[in-house]
DNA sequence: GAATTAAATGCAAACAATTCGCGTTTTGTG
DNA sequence: CACAAAACGCGAATTGTTTGCATTTAATTC
């Protein structure tokens, strides 16, 4: 038999899919119908291996678990380093920078993460 | 008394120079003369607060820990998803983008994360 | 549509990475 | 040298993630 695509499954895309924000794997876990920790841990492996979702670890003070978006739209994210929300901004620039790659390194790009840490609007106002 | 860039924090940074590599905690544990892993730890993050080594996880199935560069030369990493190897990249084209981030969505970045996965050359070539 | 079979799920236990508490040692300051 | 603060080592605790296994669910074949 195949892997499958079980509703639950589905209904974690669709979640995902939604917030339109990365996640991490407590609050994908309270956010989705109940279900036990590891069927979540498992169903993510599994939509990650097919390709639907991707994962980013943030490196910054907030929280060291990893977190899961949809990969629908391809998408990188601003992370504020003061109230650690996320924003995310289209992907553009980097079919050229992939190019340089494989011209310069022969390295062939499958997918990149970029993240941007920084302040947001809101906190660059409030301090 | 002010925290304190000791000994065997400098031998972490020199460590981390010389390779030019992102190490996870384990590498460098074993790479630098004997120390308690906790002092690792503290020392790692220690040289991150300061800015002197940054960290980033890797989206991929090899290892699931952080690593850790130095933040002498900023740089950008590729990383094969067959042999796991580290390739670093100097960075370029995105003074541009962190311009237009803070013009479209009023971010201010003080930092980024690029990272490349993808098949490195040698990987290319045996498959 | 019942039998067959492979995968998904829930639950508990196992693991691995990271953090914490605390007694001891080191180092900077006066 | 005396004192205070930070670093260190070591063990225990915590947290994020994985695994084994019995049970349930669903696709496939008859
Ligand atoms: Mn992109
Ligand atoms: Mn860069
Ligand atoms: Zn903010
Ligand atoms: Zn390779």
């Amino acid at each position: 038999m195949r892997k499958r695509l079980t509703d639950f499954r589905k209904e974690l895309v669709d979640l995902l899919d939604g917030r339109g924000l990365p996640l991490n794997v407590k609050e994908i876990h309270e956010s989705a119908g109940d279900s036990d920790l590891s069927t979540v841990y498992r169903a993510l492996e599994y939509l990650e291996s097919q390709g639907m979702v991707r994962s980013i670890f943030v490196p910054c003070s907030c929280d060291r678990s990893k977190y899961y978006y949809s990969a629908g739209k391809h998408l990188h994210f601003l992370h504020c380093e003061r109230c650690h929300s996320f924003y995310p901004v289209p992907c553009a620039g980097m079919k050229k920078m992939e190019k340089k790659i494989l011209d310069d390194y022969r390295f062939s790009v499958t997918e990149h993460v970029l993240l941007f840490m920084g302040r947001c609007e809101k906190c660059r106002a409030e301090s």
